[in-house]
DNA sequence: TGCAACTTCTT
DNA sequence: AGAAGTTGC
């Protein structure tokens, strides 16, 4: 009622019309003009892969429907500033206020950010909501105020919080469209002629849009949930909730999942049906961890790019194409991870289990720069996210105080025994290992002649021999870590000297480097938390504040992203594509391969039959039991900014208290890029 | 019940 | 690796 003018509802990753902060503060306003904007080119190098757009499409679709039954449209616009687009849907329609919810990648809080102080400029008034998280991650501190650095402590808070979340605000009956006469909408084109084929298969297995969404939830609410911890170890269980990429796309809200999930627990606990319980507990946790990605994310906006414990900088990657186009193919010879990467590339989907096991084996045993293995997951993966990528990366890479062990090996063979004990899924993606014996099913390089034989497999030719020996990966890992080890302690020494400014020189001894890294970080400078003396809505969004222009840091970022690749260093692989079917690109097999790595590469066949990416997708989700999951939202990963990073390393009492041995033994260690004062933690 | 061998999990 | 829980005698 004030003022009079219309309100624009920017929907971005809340594709729902259900517990919708900003739209319900849209239609109390009164008319109401709902945006999406298409950018990905703000996404810099993570603009959505082809199956991510593919989801877009039909959940905007489904939106847009939704809307139209509740009396408005859609308004849908390419741009390449979203923010420059607001400011021209404010000119057309007369709109006086801006709704959106918040998001908490680096790129979004940078753009939110603008988006406020640009059309706040311009008279609109602009408010922001949470509807993404049960907690706002400013909102949830250790007891002397202090952000949480363990993801157990965290959770801790958040499951003990002296108020609940927000219950789940009910969808508008009614919404009056504002005038969009002067505002045409734009087409938007996600999906090119190549993709469309691949692409038709996806929707065999996944219904996008929020009532599939719910449905979904519903499904699972009354079915698997409540065998979640008992069922989830097993690489094929169909027994995950396969909410993640609705999450993602805030098809679902998460606040909603939280109250029912909760109701079954209470339900159960008076059943005394205990594994009930410690279902929910576990589901919640992976909930928890989504969260958690979101907590990370705000509090260290940079931790999709670097590592959060300053001196797994220094660890020197194996830069290495070959090893991993063999990890991407699936042709690593390590029968559970080729057929996880598999499952991948035809499907979009894996288990969370799995994710860990590829994950892992690419971080330890090939020892690749572990941006790039995150960067083949957002690219092929359907619930791609890149604050739970980005998490769990940094967990398996040993770069979080609560880590796994840098230092350990997780050996392919035992967990294929563990997560697929009778070999049907080794079986179901790697069909040259079909014949094999469930005894050598995970480990065919110890079979004997006469068994592969009659299996039908020659070793190094129809399926591969393991590109790395688990023995010589230890041995590798070892020297690595002295290596990192005596490169951190030389940069210490250099930093005590106070002779130079840690950063410049701590990039150059990395042998795996970002250029964005430095230049984000010299022009953002952001500061953990607004003053608190300023006086702010309770629901606005809170953000690192940011004092140089964006504009500038586009411009660097992509010249110097340009020259870094012609450079022929390191960055992560750009263009990988799910749909390019690995048998097809043998040929460019030696033309990509890294300087470094042609010794070590064993020759694969061209010849082996792989079934292409859609045959198999074909097959999965017509038999039945093909679909697997992951849990709701969780594949874990990292973190954005407080400080400048050439901070992090001053002062040598700011150890992180920790569960970690390995840090334990290596005390030096425990500055956490970003987190200056801990006094204690866990 | 006592105790050791065995397993499962770690964000 | 180490803790915590489970099984088996």
């Amino acid at each position: 009622m004030a003022g009079g003018g219309c309100s624009i509802v920017w929907f971005r990753r809340d594709l729902r019309v259900e517990d919708n902060p900003a739209l319900l503060a849209g239609v109390r306003a009164g008319a109401v003009v709902a945006v999406f904007i298409w950018a990905p080119e703000e996404e810099g190098h993570y603009n959505p892969g082809r199956v991510s757009r593919w989801w877009i499409k039909h959940s905007l679709a489904h939106l847009e429907s939704s809307l139209r039954s509740l009396g408005t449209t859609l308004l849908t616009k390419r741009s390449a500033d979203s923010v420059a687009t607001l400011l021209e849907i404010v000119k057309s329609t007369g709109a006086t206020q801006l709704f959106f919810n918040h998001l908490y990648d680096p790129m979004s809080l940078v753009r939110d950010h603008r988006a406020k102080e640009v059309l706040g400029a311009h008279g609109v008034a602009v408010r922001s909501f949470n509807s993404d998280l049960l907690y706002e991650p400013w909102d949830v501190n250790d007891a002397q105020g202090h952000p949480f650095t363990t993801f157990t402590a965290f959770w801790e808070r958040c499951l003990s919080m002296p108020y609940d979340p927000e219950a789940p605000l009910l969808p508008p009956k009614r919404i009056i469209s504002g005038d969009v006469s002067r505002c045409p909408s734009d087409s938007l084109m996600f999906e090119d002629e190549s993709e469309k084929g691949s692409n038709a298969l996806l929707a065999r297995a996944w219904s996008p849009g929020w009532s599939n969404a719910d449905k979904a939830l519903t499904t699972f609410l009354n079915g698997a949930l409540i065998e979640y911890s008992t069922n989830r170890r097993k690489a094929d269980a169909a027994t995950t909730s396969f909410l993640s990429p609705h999450l993602h796309f805030g098809e679902v809200s998460v606040r909603k999942v939280f109250h029912l999930v909760r109701i079954k627990q209470v339900l159960w606990a008076n059943e005394g049906n205990k594994a009930g319980v410690e279902s929910v507990n576990l589901f919640l946790k992976s909930i928890g961890l989504r969260e958690y990605s979101r907590y990370m994310s705000f509090n260290h906006p940079y931790s999709h790019e670097r590592p959060l414990l300053g001196h797994l900088k220094f660890f020197p990657w194996v830069v290495d194409e070959g090893y991993f186009k063999a990890w991407r193919q699936g042709r690593t010879g390590y029968p559970l991870v080729d057929a996880g990467m598999r499952e991948l590339w035809a499907t979009g989907w894996l288990h969370d289990r799995i994710r860990v096991v590829v994950a892992s084996f690419f971080v330890k045993v090939l020892q690749l720069p572990w941006r790039w293995g995150m960067k083949y997951f957002w690219d092929t993966l359907l619930d791609a996210d890149l604050e739970s990528d980005a998490l769990g990366w940094q967990y398996i890479s040993g770069t979080l105080p609560d880590s796994r062990e840098l230092d350990r090996i997780d050996n392919p063979q035992f967990e294929g025994y563990k997560f697929d004990p009778n070999g049907e899924y080794v079986r179901r993606w790697l069909p040259e290992l079909a014949r094999l014996p469930t005894e050598w099913i995970h480990h065919p390089w110890n079979a004997p002649e006469s068994v592969l034989e009659a299996a039908g497999i020659e070793l190094g030719s129809n399926y591969p021999l393991p590109v790395v020996g688990i023995d010589a990966a230890k041995v590798r890992l070892q020297q690595a870590l002295s290596a990192m080890w005596q490169q951190e302690a030389a940069s210490r020494a250099v930093m005590e000297n106070g002779t130079e400014e840690g950063l410049g020189e701590s990039t150059e001894s990395a042998p795996f480097a970002f250029p964005q890294d430095t230049l984000m970080e010299e022009n953002h400078e952001p500061v953990r938390n607004n003053p608190p003396a300023t006086i702010r809505r309770y629901e606005d969004q809170m953000v690192p504040s940011i004092t140089c222009s964006l504009v500038r840091v586009e411009e660097e970022e992509t010249s110097s992203v340009r020259n870094f690749a012609e450079e022929g260093r390191a960055e992560v692989p750009r263009d990988i594509h799910v749909n390019q079917e690995p048998t097809r690109d043998p040929l460019n097999q030696e033309v990509t391969q890294n300087r470094l790595g042609n010794s070590t590469m064993p020759q694969f066949n061209i010849t082996i039959a792989l079934g292409n990416a859609e045959d198999s997708t074909a097959e999965s989700s017509s038999s039945g039991n093909g679909q697997r999951e992951r849990d709701g939202g969780v594949v874990p990963v990292w973190s954005p900014p407080t400080s400048s990073f050439s901070e992090h390393f001053v002062g040598d009492e700011n150890g992180i208290g920790t569960s970690s041995s390995y840090l334990q033994s290596h005390p030096q260690s425990h500055q956490i890029m970003s987190w200056r004062r801990l006094s204690q933690t866990g």
